[in-house]
Formats: C-alpha cells, structure tokens, sequence
RNA sequence: UGGGGAGUCGCCAAGCUGGUUAAGGCACCGGAUUUUGAUUCCGGCAUGCGAAGGUUCGAAUCCUUCUUCCCCAGCCA
C-alpha cells in the first residue's frame, strides 16, 4: 500500500503538552521498574524504567467496546506510541458481579484490531486489576493501621442519609473512631467471610463535611459474594473502583493516567490514597497522575452502555456486531477501518470541551482511508436493462478496468460486454431534469470501459416503469482505442453483462437514528429511530465479486464503500454491506 | 443556593508565561483537472475569541462582575 501524502501529525492538545513537560523536566526519570507490577520494594529492585511514559487503557470487561473508546484507545496507545512510552492494556475487574471472559476477549480483539498491541520492552503488558487484589487488602490493612480507615456498620441507607446532600454536610458514622485494631479484626473477618454480605463495609477516614462529596469517608472495600471471572470464589471481598483504580496505576508504575471528565471530583481522593500509601511506604514515587478529557459524543448514534444493551436485547438491531451499532464489533462488519478510526481520533482531537462529533466526520474519514485501499468494482443496485440493438447478439468481448486508479500498479482485470447490459435505474430518465447529463432519448452517454452509446427509446410496463431502455453503439469509441476521444460525452455510466452478472444479497446501511440527538428534548430516544436504516437488495455485480472473500471491501464504483459481510458470505457467495456512500455532490 | 469543570467560525480545535493581518481540520462556496456528478488541485471562508467592565502603548491571552452548559449525594465504573 502505498500513500502519497503524509498524514498531518496529530494536533497539539494540552495532554500532550503535560507529556512533554513531564519528559522535559524528567519528572518521572527516577522511575524503577523490575519487568512486572508490583509495589515500592519490588520495583526498587528494577533498572530505571525503559519507558519514557506510561499509559493505560482500562475498561471493565462488562460490556463491548464503542466508538467512544476507540477515541481513549487511540489516545492512550498513541501517547505511548509518540513519546516512546508502553500503554497498558488493563481489565478493570473489581466487581465480580458483571464481568464475563466473553467480554475480555471481544475487547482484546478491538483494541488489536485497531492496530494496537501491549508487547514492549520484551514484556507484554496485559494486565488484570484482580491479580492486585492481595496487595490492595494488603494496602487497606495499611490504612486502617494508620487510622486512615475504618469499618462502618451502617447500612447503605443510613450511610447515603449520613452522606449529607450537596449543600448540606454529612455526619460523621457512629462507627467511625472505633480503634483501628477493632476495624483491622473486622476487615479480616470480612475477608474469611464470617460477616454477610451488606452488613459492613470499609470506609477510608477523610471528612464528612467536604465539600467534595466523594471525599465524605467514601467506601473502599465492598462484601460481595460472587464467583469473579479470574479470581473465582478466592475473595468475598472486593475494593472499589475508586481506592482499586489509583493503585492499579502504582503498581504498573502508570506515569499519566487519562480518564474522562465524570472523574475529575475523583482526583483529590486518588491522590489522597496514593500519598498516604506512599507514605507507609507501600508505593514508590513519583506517583502517577489522574489528567481528563472529554468523552466523545457522536451526532445520530448513542454511546451509553444503557442504550446500547436496550437496542440489542430488545431486538432493535440483530446483536452487538449488527453494522449499524457504533459498536467497534458492528462498525468492524461494517466495513469501517482501523486507518480510520485512528485519522477519526487525530482529527477530532482532545480537550475538555464537551462537544458534539458530527457523524459525517467519521463517515468521511472511511472514505478518506477507502479511498486510498479499496480496490474498484462495478455493481448495478436498482437494475434495469440495456439492450445494445445494432450489438450482435452472442457476442462478448473483453473490456478493462483499472483495480484501482490511483494505484495502476494494481492492474486490470476484464469485465465482459454484451448486448444485454444492466444499468442503474437511475442512470436513465424519460424526462432529464436540468443538468441530467446520463441517459436520456436521444441522449448519449460512456458505458464506462466501454463504448459511447446513444439512447433509441424505452420499454415500460403496465405501470408506467421504465423497464428497458434501448441504444445503439458507436464501434469506433471503445475506451482504450484511438477513437475513444472521437466524440466526448459527459456522462459516463457503469454496467454489468446480463450474460455474467453475479445476482447477491447486498445491505444498504444508513444511520440508526434519524435524529441528530437521540431522545433529546423530552423525546424517547427509542422514538427517533430510523425505520430505514436498512434495506435489503439484490444487486447485479460484475463477475469478479463473487470470489470476495469475508472482510474484503470495495468501492463500488459511483456508489460506494462496501464489504464482502463477515457472519453471512458463503464461500463462492458473498452478499455485501454498504459501509458508506461516495460523496454526491449532484443535487437530484 | 455546596464543590468540580467548560464556553475561540456551522462542527471540532490550536493559541491562553499578553505584542505582526486569531493556526489547522471538517463542512460550505467558487474555479481547474477527471472515462467514478468520486478523488485530486487552486482560491474564498471569525476587525472576532460567552457578556460587560477594568489594567496596559498593546488582551482571546491578566483582573472584576455577570451569564450559559456539563459533572458529583452507588456497598457501579
């Protein structure tokens, strides 16, 4: 594959400006790293860490990935990919409650298929949360030593009464100054599952009149019994997303880590956990950093978790690969691309900004990367004939057609014209509209590879549609042949030989919601669906197609992108997906 | 009505340690090339930076006030 531009570098964002900063002044030069995460002892017996930065891409394995976090991924690989850093790829799997292995494949495969990979520095860097547990019940050990936590018997109701509201604040837990012995016995009697479930739970010892509600004692540890995808039935215990999370980032020795907005009020108590384990010396510094950004929103689509499992389970679309999800599953079957996901993410950039994508960004960005990798082929959707009446009938001959303009390089291949031809519906009008300059009575017009043909009348049916239009050729025009430029036409139509067309299943996709805000307004979401999102057709498509193999994309010529369908092509008959039209600048 | 964030062209987004005519992309509008009404190429596109005051020789960049929008009261992440 070739390209003759050079894509613009990413733009400047005030992420990358921390990046920079960072290398610059060395701030994290000092960092040790022994080949696998670990707390402060282990790592000190590392070398300085290889790694000029160290990024990560966490989700929770509960759910399939989005366009959404194509955006995060690419920032986060491309970080560490820039800067001569390692992203990590992370399972953030402290509930056990909703996370499955089925997910945990589905997510490594998208972020691969993006074209990103965790091996660096002759380590791969894969990693579970769950594997820290026994440091994190270690680490929770530390805090309640230090009296920085405790366990709360209260219920969740009277915690969330206690809590305070926004304005008003909260009241410290009668729990709350027990000796930190009591607590530490209970913790461990917690662990060994001698407490049900819900009875208590462990606090970290903050204010309960801050202002930052998140910083009102927040719970830190959870009983939960519940078999978890990799840890089986070892704990009943299980931290929370808000103590676990920061120390994930030590222990991999995270230099920058990026989340989105939602989490800002977080950061004052993921530096609060780091610092005072840092201090009982538990983990090394420097420690890492919480920096956020805005989450992408996406005009006509919905990105919400929510949404999402409601239109699959409720039918509204065949499954998480169903083409029209902005799933990274459904966008992969679509025929979107990897080139283009990541020209999507440098060209929507990243800032703190909560904005709203317009959709045809990413619609043009697959073009863009189709464009330069799709090779050509002809297909006639809404087929109508076209007889050649001065053409002798049994005759075939060979025209050629470049695979790829851009690209001669990748040859030609023949296509075979015959007297009966199909041709797009709307290549043809009885009446031509002003600047019509296809068919047309009288009207001539370029079967393209072919011969200059002028249209000698038309067939209809009993109901007035137009179901065969005829012509005559010009033998001396043949593309290719001197004469080819013996007379000029505007118009320049695609066909395929009736004789040896291939008939196949095709989808014309168009987008899921017809409104650029689902739901916005006191709307259902559900309500401005778009009842056309699909239709179905059998095309007439040149020969050569047939042989498609799964994944494999095309452009149609003068139509669009599309992609031989990876769940439903048979071998030797593959039905295709439209992935995105061709631009049409002709106002119809 | 507490706290945390954000408002620069239709959509994104640089710039924000104050200093020539406010980057760039997408969209849009012209024009050229074109056997895809595609692609490509050339040109145009914010006296203006949420608003109002102020400081300054000079402000999108500093100060004050106001305004709009987003997030936070899970034993979810």
């Amino acid at each position: 594959m070739s390209s003759d531009k050079t894509p613009l570098p990413p733009a400047s964002n005030f992420i990358r400006h921390i990046v920079e900063r960072d290398i610059e002044q060395g701030t994290y030069a000092s960092r040790h790293w022994a080949g696998s995460p670990g707390d402060a002892e282990y790592q000190a017996t590392g070398s300085p860490d290889p790694a000029k930065i160290r990024t990560r891409f966490p989700p929770e394995p509960n759910g399939y990935l989005h366009i959404g976090h194509a955006k995060s991924i690419c920032l986060n690989f491309g970080l560490a990919r820039d800067y001569g850093g390692v992203c990590h790829m992370r399972f953030d799997d402290t509930n056990p409650e909703k996370e499955e292995q089925e997910y945990v494949d589905s997510i490594t495969d998208a972020v691969q298929w993006l074209g990103f990979g965790w091996d660096a520095f002759d380590k791969s860097h894969l990693y579970y949360a769950s594997n820290y547990f026994d440091f994190m019940y270690r680490a929770a050990e530390a805090l309640i030593i230090d009296g920085h936590a405790y366990i709360d018997q209260q219920t969740a109701d009277e915690m969330r009464a206690s809590r305070g509201t926004l304005t008003e604040p909260g009241k410290d837990s009668p729990w709350r100054d027990r000796p930190a012995e009591e607590s530490l016995k209970l913790f461990q009697e917690m662990r060994d599952g001698v407490h049900a479930d819900g009875s208590m739970v462990l606090r970290a010892k903050i204010d309960m009149a801050s202002p930052n509600i998140n910083l009102r004692d927040p719970a830190i540890y959870r009983i939960k019994r519940a078999t978890h995808h990799n840890t089986g039935d070892k704990w009943c215990i299980y931290p929370m997303y808000t103590y676990a999370h920061p120390l994930e980032d030590a222990l991999e020795g995270i230099t920058h880590s990026i989340c989105t907005l939602e989490f800002e009020d977080q950061r004052p108590f993921y530096d609060w956990v780091l610092e005072r384990l840092a201090e009982a010396g538990l983990l090394a510094n420097p420690l890492p950093k919480q920096y956020e950004f805005a989450r992408l929103n996406l005009t006509y689509v919905v990105l919400s978790k929510r949404k999402l499992i409601d239109l699959v389970e409720n039918k509204h679309v065949s499954g998480w690969d169903d083409p029209r999800l902005p799933t990274l599953a459904g966008a992969r079957r679509r025929g979107y691309t990897p080139e283009g996901f990541r020209l999507f993410a440098d060209r929507i950039g990243v800032s703190k900004a909560d904005s709203w994508i317009e959709y045809t960004i990413l619609e043009d960005c697959m073009r863009e990367t189709l464009n330069e990798s799709a090779e050509r082929r002809i297909a006639v959707l809404d087929p109508i004939k076209l007889v050649i009446d001065n053409y002798p009938e049994g005759q075939s001959e060979d025209c050629f057609a470049p695979n790829h303009p851009l690209k001669p390089e990748l040859g030609k291949r023949t296509v075979q014209l015959t007297k009966e031809l199909w041709i797009e519906r709307e290549d043809f009008m009885e009446v031509p509209s002003k600047g019509y300059f296809r068919l047309f009575p009288d009207g001539m017009v370029r079967l393209r590879y072919g011969y200059v043909v002028k249209c000698t009348g038309f067939e209809k049916d009993a109901d007035g549609k137009v179901t065969t239009v005829h012509c005559e050729y010009l033998s001396d025009t043949k593309s290719g042949t001197p004469g080819a430029d013996s007379i000029k036409v505007k118009g320049n139509i695609h066909w395929v030989s009736a004789a040896h067309a291939y008939a196949a299943e095709v989808r014309l996709y168009d987008r899921l919601f017809k409104e650029a805000h689902p739901g916005s307004g006191d709307r259902d979401y559900l309500d401005d669906l778009n009842p056309n999102s699909v239709q179905t057709i059998t095309a007439q498509l040149e020969l050569a197609l047939k042989d498609a193999k799964p994944e494999e994309r095309f452009q149609f010529e003068r139509h669009g992108y599309f992609v031989a369908d990876s769940k439903d092509s048979q071998p030797g008959k593959p039905v295709f997906n439209r992935t995105v039209t061709l631009r049409d600048a002709w106002q119809k």
